[in-house]
DNA sequence: CTGAAAGCGCTTACAG
DNA sequence: CTGAAAGCGCTTACAG
């Protein structure tokens, strides 16, 4: 039984040619197929199995209409030879990239890795690969950045300590004429996006409470400054303790904090601390910023022989592998990063659906340590 | 003056059209130009300056016969709307992506952290943008990743942790074939790759000599095993300091380790520092696998009430931030990360030349902090 | 169920 | 110096 037909040929172009059956073709001038070159296309892998590039699509794209004998042949090749179909191909189509491009105002912190982290291992979970680009705040950069996320057909984007304030509307825009997924995460700034953050405002009522029912009346807060990034959303949920407790703020809060800190590290907790000591009347108890400043603070206060929790009581924030082993161990909050990222990539999803939460508050966890106690007599 | 021409039209089809001067063209039924649409090709940019898409590509791809007007015209009105060319198309045709595949075995440990952070500024500084992925040490997941990779037609490859075992000599020979620049950081096999490497074997030997200088003659080896990765290469160097100092490995150095530890974190330290506290005739001094594994041996043992350094000298790696915010401040060993990436980043460009050295050797920097001191008497 | 056209946005090599 | 063809690898919509 012979039958003409058409065959993709050497180089991709279509050639005529003669067929002996439906599985097995010869080619002009090709006496043997040579399978030696890597298939890195789906005419290759067309050839390579006696189908035509279209069939090797349709299977690749999950078409209903392929026999299952031929999508199980081509699956099968196509583990066996380890061909992943070329991506920028499939992009130029109009297929999805499967990249999610992923932004950080600022990189280098634990409790960022950590981010990195789960993050990465989340959008794995959903099939997707992240491009991790870092801005250091600089919205110059930031918007570069966007814009090379937005030509390189990313699926979405998760965007984390969200857009500057120069930038925000701009992107914005930009975002919604090419309906591009967009998630912020933490965002520093309001914006219409949607997002999901930490409710840092709850996390440090419950250490307020916490404190307050061990009976300190007066209490220090280091770095936590309106100005700050993270600061301000905190000190709703201290106005709201004070609210709940009839505490008068002026009297019961001191901040003590940098303009320009070079970094919210240990040595920021030392120096903060270093201040605090020097008060006339100093509060009985700490909350800081985060563990590494709470952490920094502590051994400050230990060398200088103040007892922690002795004569001040501590508390820290993110619940970093550090706080679990300090001596003694520290009080803090934890961010519930895993949540936080879980729902990031779940507003993704949902972002089709118009009745789907576009904000999405994650809750965080007091994690009760050693460096709280009864405030001194 | 009327002069006939083409030039392209909507959707990206070239038309005939007429044209009454060289910067200003009319189109066929459409009145206006419509400068609403956001320009997202060559074409639509060459439409908007009223050139050919040819000379917008001319002008992107650095050709030296382009007029320099019209190139200055093209960038400012690249820079003013903001348009990138779809790197898709520019992959597609051969061009490079400007994408560096980089590959980790793990991730969550904070040097790790530092090293992405490191590796994200060197590479942009490079112009190159870095797609992350993270192994888990899995074999098949590997060659997964190191495929997508290639089928993205990344510019080159960093293997942070090199590759396992499995899949060395095939990943090897897929990455020689398509040639595509490929650097190993810190591999944990063997591999003809370039590399670029931390000589841990000579930061442990300094520790030994600061160590041997303040009167210790028995060392305890806190998780640094053969068996795990980044423990072989540390053996080197104790050998030779051995050999060096006329010191009898078996009656110098005790080596505690878990088989399979969960983490090599803090927990791990203080597992060991437990299991050390009990030797009947115990060492003066302690190295730890890293600065983690050292804090929480600290804690350990000044819970215990064993004064360090006082009864017990130790020396981390890795020189953490928290390593200067303990108390006493942690002696250790830098890596620097900086450095490091820096070699690799110039290993990848560097691949061209035959003679350029294939694998580098990155030498540690002691840090002498407060927790090593004279051996008791 | 499968073949083949059209075309995504770009670059290179060839004309003029 | 600039125009236009060819084609990278793929997918969709249209034929058969």
């Amino acid at each position: 039984m012979i039958q003409a037909g058409f065959a993709p040929g050497e180089g991709g172009r279509e050639t005529k040619t003669l067929a002996f059956s439906n599985t097995c073709w010869y080619f002009r001038g090709v006496p043997e197929k040579k399978s030696s070159a890597p298939i890195v296309s789906t005419s290759a892998l067309a050839r390579h199995l006696g189908l035509s590039r279209w069939t090797i699509s349709r299977v690749l794209n999950g078409h209903p209409e392929v026999k299952p004998e031929t999508t199980r042949r081509v699956l099968a090749a196509m583990k066996e030879l380890g061909f992943v179909p070329n991506p920028h191909g499939r992009a130029l189509r109009g297929a999805r990239t499967g990249i999610v491009g992923v932004c950080f105002q600022a990189i280098g912190s634990p409790i960022v890795a950590r981010k990195i982290a789960v993050l990465q291992r989340v959008l794995r979970k959903a099939g997707q690969r992240a491009l991790f680009e870092v801005t250091d705040g600089n919205p110059r950069l930031e918007l570069e950045v966007v814009r090379n996320f937005v030509a390189m057909k990313v699926d979405s984007l998760v965007l984390v300590g969200g857009l500057t304030q120069e930038n925000g509307p701009a992107i914005e825009a930009m975002l919604a004429q090419r309906s591009i997924p967009t998630v912020l995460v933490d965002p520093m700034n309001e914006s219409s996006l949607p997002s999901v953050a930490l409710n840092r405002g709850n996390g440090i009522a419950m250490a307020i409470r916490h404190l307050l029912d061990l009976g300190h009346r007066r209490f220090a807060l280091f770095g936590i400054d309106e100005r700050v990034a993270y600061g301000r959303n905190r000190w709703v949920g201290i106005r709201e303790v004070a609210e709940e407790r009839g505490l008068a703020i002026d009297e019961t809060f001191v901040t003590l904090s940098e303009e320009n800190p070079p970094a919210l590290d240990f040595g920021y907790g030392r120096r903060l601390a270093e201040r605090f000591v020097a008060f006339p009347e100093r509060p009985t108890a700490v909350l800081a910023l985060n563990d590494q400043v709470a952490v920094g603070a502590m051994a400050f206060l230990q060398e200088r022989g103040i007892p922690v929790p002795g004569e001040v009581s501590l508390v820290g924030f993110d619940n970093l592998d550090v706080a679990a082993h300090v001596n003694p161990r520290l009080t803090t909050i934890d961010q519930d990063v895993d949540l936080l990222m879980q729902h990031a990539v779940d507003l993704l999803e949902g972002q089709s659906d118009a009745d789907a939460p576009r904000h999405v508050l994650v809750e965080p966890i007091f994690v009760p340590g050693r460096t709280t106690g009864p405030a001194p007599a």
